[in-house]
DNA sequence: CTGTATCCCGGCGGATACTG
DNA sequence: CAGTATCCGCCGGGATACAG
């Protein structure tokens, strides 16, 4: 066996489910969870019809399902605050706020290299 | 107005649809993106078939979409050498290897904060 | 105001078979 | 070996209407 045939790689290099390139580490939460971050990140808590303004006017079922996504996997809190009309409000909670960290770097990439995707990608087209 | 009532958020947020938050930080790439990332990282010339197989033997269909979005995108480049049987090699740029650093920290944060969300997520079926 | 309830469409991801 | 060619099922995301 010659030097230049060696080191395949491991087959079981994502065998673990839960291993956290499996996790899709580039693919965290919906279309939308992101922004919903954003909205929440300077800690006011916001409510349903307030969120809908900057969100392109997302309707109101998707962003339930949103919500409800980042409600279940702890990432922010739900209050209803029983009056009349009713009002319920959404914070982030510590978890959430974890993300913030990954967030930012992402969004710094983006932001450094986002223009020489587009590049590559007029080129691709080009020839 | 009073105070408490200040402060609603900016409707033109996420207006420029290439802003570094639309542009759905948590959601680069496909499936597979970060899978084959991490093949590549060791910077070794892989081929087609190499790469199936820790990929849980990806149908070829799959992998070439994934390969060929990411050549398109810039991230890496697929080399052909002209031999019989065909041998095609690919190898990830400087662009694709400036997606290791946020690859990287949003694995940190799985790892770290994973088990909180299976947490919550049970805590959420329960009550 | 804060959501449900329906219906719907496109597209990603996959299975299978075939080709240069 | 390195892909194409078809076909297909699922589900995320959306439009619209309605309810407590």
């Amino acid at each position: 066996m010659t030097e230049r045939e060696a080191r395949p790689l491991r087959p079981d290099m994502f065998r673990d489910p839960d291993c956290s390139d499996r996790a899709q580490p580039f693919r965290v939460g919906g279309k939308w969870t992101a922004m919903v971050l954003r909205c929440l990140e300077d800690g006011r808590p916001r409510r349903f019809s307030e969120l809908r303004v900057p969100l392109h006017w997302i309707t109101p079922k998707v962003l339930t399902e949103t919500l409800r996504a980042m409600e279940r996997d702890g990432f922010l809190l739900r209050v209803v605050h029983e009056e009349n009309p009713p009002r319920v409000e959404y914070t982030l909670t510590a978890l959430g706020r974890s993300l913030l960290g990954p967030l930012d770097t992402t969004c710094a990439w983006a932001r450094a290299h986002v223009p020489e995707v587009t590049e590559a990608r007029a080129a691709y087209e080009g020839g």
